[in-house]
DNA sequence: AATTTTTAGTTAATCGTTTAACCTAATCTA
DNA sequence: TAGATTAGGTTAAACGATTAACTAAAAATT
């Protein structure tokens, strides 16, 4: 079923019946009629490929992921994806997916479906080298950042408010009057750990409580479950007063309550503690964590409504988008004893 | 950069490097250099799109979901999806993923990237409706149906083993000196429920334990947290003598761990408890749920190779794997007191 | 030495669309 | 009423590959 079986079903030409499809004008009503019924007949539906020969338009969006936040099912990056997916859908695109390396290869190659013309835009899914960043803006696609932002241009990016959790975290410990609250981080350079650090500050300051230098943990490896725990561990050996943590992530705050619990106080009663992601097992945890709730999928989502505004306007301003957080108090917070 | 721009750097016809890039025998060693060289400088990559015009193959591969195992971002149809986009990039495929309708609507469409011919073949991972399968068919295109047979057809698919998990969760059970063993599931009439039924039945046997009725409850209208509850408490109720459970996959087993908790008996001491699928939080509940692991990510993976295989060999043979299972222990299960 | 076979390419048709340029008859315009 | 518009199409040239059919020269066979 081609447009020529059309053509010959409603006696037109197939110049014809491609400008019903994409209703130009130019055509009467009367043999609109005709085509959209051979159309239907025939359960005709123009080819994809040659479609996207000639129009160079694919109908597909890639989508990049760092390996390691593909490899370990990383449920947030997962999350991210499933949301774009979702929205793909009502935008009738489809979402290539594809993963690099999270360092710089010596040789950095841009994905397949770049090289093979096999998208029209591509959403790129928390931090990746430099050198791709520079490598895809050489092909002049339009390029949505979700949980990122590279430095020295501007780009269209999706992006959380890390600010305004930290300090809501912070906002909600010093509401249990806390007043001896630390902050667990990993790289404090990354960005979000950075911004989330900065919502804490500013929330102390904004309640005029001192910054102790004893409260802030910023030197493991990453935020694993792992280092959440050695953290907490230096920071109980510092500082054995402190009342509360606000962890960079769940995964780290995780961690620190194992090892608030092994050193033998009890969480929230002796310890409160704030994570930020809402994992899934923030629900489930024991206490369950009082954590900053990311709407993972709707940055995904909104990633893709972006993309499409870029791909329809043709006039390529870049935009950045930033979602709302959202303070879920659960169990691992309390009043101050 | 098209194949135009390579001939004519190297000084040959357009035909010469098509025949170069798929390696054809017909050309000398010394062409071969020239176009590669060529194809190197130029850092040429032949469109998707035009070669799928003509080749009639578009390197992707659908998958299918129904709506209602994605929309709740089930993780078990998500870890095989996952599975399927990691195995498919060691094959260089693409997936595009699309969700159907669970039951079957009215209007049954098939989905666009089969219309538009933009796919290969096309994986089906979990019950779809029937009708779907027969539209499917009418395509001639190689499927590959994951934790789901349809019925009336040779098909190629890739299942588990829910009989040997039946099996070995019960005979775990049995090892453990229990015989008042009990059957919780939902729709029995659902194959895999089904199956794994039949596989306690077969372990109860082989242990010549008898089937005692009031401890097969398969009344509830699905497989969730909630029906396990119930299940349980209408099963507390008939069969107060019960020392162990068996539900048919981990959602009804949690349901029906908090059922037994709050009627005042303690898990394991009291009820041992076994799951199946081995969601990710089995490992976090308190206690630790003991389950038959189910490989998803693995299922994702072998759907690929299979339908790999079913492209290369022109000879379209139907063919089933089945995936192992694996009992994993944990703590809702201890020896019979 | 004449004929056949092999080697190493080229030419040209084709895949299924889109769309600029063209055409013709009907309708306006002055 | 002659010339200019407009309406409603059609023709034909792309898009960027693949591949069957062809060709010319070199090598092998008789």
């Amino acid at each position: 079923m081609t447009i020529k079986d059309v053509a010959k079903k409603a006696q037109v030409s197939i110049a014809t019946v491609s400008l019903v499809i994409h209703n130009n004008k130019r055509i009467s009503e009367e043999t609109k009629l005709k085509v959209n019924n051979a159309i239907k007949e025939l359960n005709y539906h123009p080819s994809r490929s040659a479609r996207g020969l000639v129009s160079q338009k694919t109908g597909n969006i890639g989508f990049i992921l760092t390996e390691n936040h593909f490899l370990r099912s990383e449920p947030f990056y997962t999350q991210i994806f499933l949301g774009a997916e979702f929205e793909a859908h009502n935008h009738e695109f489809y979402i290539l997916l594809t993963t690099v390396p999270a360092i710089a290869k010596s040789k950095t190659k841009l994905p397949r479906f770049v090289l093979e013309k096999n998208v029209d835009g591509i959403i790129v899914a928390g931090t990746v080298p430099h050198k791709l960043v520079s490598l895809l803006d050489e092909h002049s696609l339009p390029i949505v950042y979700v949980d990122y932002y590279p430095e020295g241009k501007e780009s269209s990016a999706v992006l959380i408010d890390n600010f305004g959790g930290g300090k809501e975290a912070t906002e909600h410990l010093i509401q249990l009057h806390h007043r001896n609250i630390a902050f667990l981080g990993g790289d404090i350079t990354h960005p979000s750990i950075k911004h989330r650090f900065d919502g804490f500050k500013w929330a102390l300051d904004a309640h005029a409580i001192p910054f102790d230098n004893n409260n802030y943990i910023v030197d493991e490896v990453d935020t694993s479950r792992e280092s959440g725990y050695k953290a907490a561990e230096k920071l109980l050996k510092i500082n054995p007063g402190v009342t509360a943590i606000f962890a960079c992530n769940d995964a780290m705050a995780f961690g620190a309550m194992q090892c608030v619990k092994d050193e033998g106080y009890s969480v929230p009663q002796d310890i409160s503690i704030v994570g930020f992601d809402d994992v899934e097992i923030a629900r489930t945890s024991d206490p369950e964590l009082t954590t900053i709730a990311v709407p993972k999928q709707e940055l995904g989502c909104e990633a893709v409504r972006l993309m499409n505004r870029l791909l329809e306007s043709k006039t390529v301003t870049s935009h950045s988008v930033t979602v709302g957080i959202e303070l879920i108090k659960r169990n691992s917070t309390a009043v101050k004893q």
